[in-house]
DNA sequence: ACCTATTTATAAGG
DNA sequence: TCCTTATAAATAGGT
């Protein structure tokens, strides 16, 4: 884009792709962000290095939560299998998905059996790998309704806090006007920012 | 960027807005693409606009396989799992059955949450903080039990080569013996090391 | 990391 | 949504 052309296929001077790769690294995230910004969307983005090394933007709340979010987008693909766009798009046999769904029903029970008896019995790999796909459905479930409530609990404590704080201040004017020109030591204003997270709301 | 900068904040006309959030989509899914294609990397990219539709970009594979890379940065993603379900909405009388079928996953899913931490309504931060625990330990249960069966298998192909390369052996001796000094070009043996894990163990 | 000639993206207007 | 065009931003190649 500048200084010349480049052509749209993989760098191959490693020095080259490495910086260009820091470059638009940069301009992505910049780019990501800003739409975020003036369009009011909510992004997420993540970036592996050739290297594998992991570059990552939320926009809003955090990653965990907009993942949750995507994949509520996407419930209608069950949770056993990983999707293929547009291979078997086309149709299938209802009577073959009535089968499937009864099979994994079957997986599912199998697995609480399995999961209860702390891993006893026997479960063949692929019931396994269905099996981790929905644990980790659940666990994003989990994570992204503890994120909103710290969420939620962060906004009503700011919201408390701010509330205290005017009041307190009408408090204070309060007092200066009946003890007139006596300097009185602030007692409860100009509390500290940013509040920290209290405790408590990670705790059980 | 354009006939007059902008300021970087959200856009108050409702249809400029709108415009820029097309236009700058397109500009990102497409400068995502560049990065990934330019300098061989693995990009994921999800933008929900302010009223919820869901724009996606997944570079290499599908978005589900770069969620679970993102999720652990380390771990191996299997990718077996050949058939796919697809929504069959236009049925009438088996659609009532997978809808069924389905609500009655939803109802095994809850009845592992109740197992989980003994409340039904796992709403509390609390709670969730158990449930989240509980899925880990499941999840550790679950692939350990994979990795478990992996090296079964991987230990009884060994002990099978080894019998069968004993075996083979043999034979050759025998048939050495026979021919007397008649060289013969080695046959089943000498198989290369290390073997790979076959396909099969990956299936269901 | 910085520079800058160029290419690209895009804001405003139809 | 698509087109045009003036202009802002991004960035390739070099230092």
């Amino acid at each position: 884009m500048a200084r010349g052309k480049i052509q749209m296929r993989r760098i191959e001077n490693p020095v080259h792709r490495q910086v260009t790769f820091c470059k638009r690294r940069a301009g992505l995230l910049k780019k990501a962000k800003e739409l975020s910004v003036l369009c009011d969307a909510e992004v997420g983005l993540f970036v592996f290095s050739s290297q594998g090394k992991l570059y990552e933007l939320a926009t809003k709340g955090s990653m965990q939560s907009l993942i949750e979010k995507y994949m509520k987008c996407n419930r209608e693909i069950p949770t056993g299998d990983l999707k293929d766009k547009q291979q078997v798009l086309v149709n299938m046999d209802p009577k073959e998905e009535i089968v499937m769904l009864k099979r994994e029903i079957e997986i599912l029970q199998k697995g609480l059996r399995f999961i209860s008896g702390g891993g006893a019995g026997a479960v063949t790999f692929g019931e396994l790998n269905i099996l981790e796909k929905h644990l980790e459905k659940w666990m994003f479930h989990v994570r992204s309704a503890k994120t909103d409530i710290m969420v939620q609990e962060i906004q009503f404590l700011r919201n408390k806090e701010e509330i205290l704080e005017a009041a307190n201040k009408h408090l204070q004017d309060k007092v200066d006007e009946q003890y007139g020109m006596v300097e009185l030591a602030p007692m409860l204003t100009n509390i500290d920012y940013p509040l920290t997270i209290p405790n408590e709301i990670y705790q059980f």
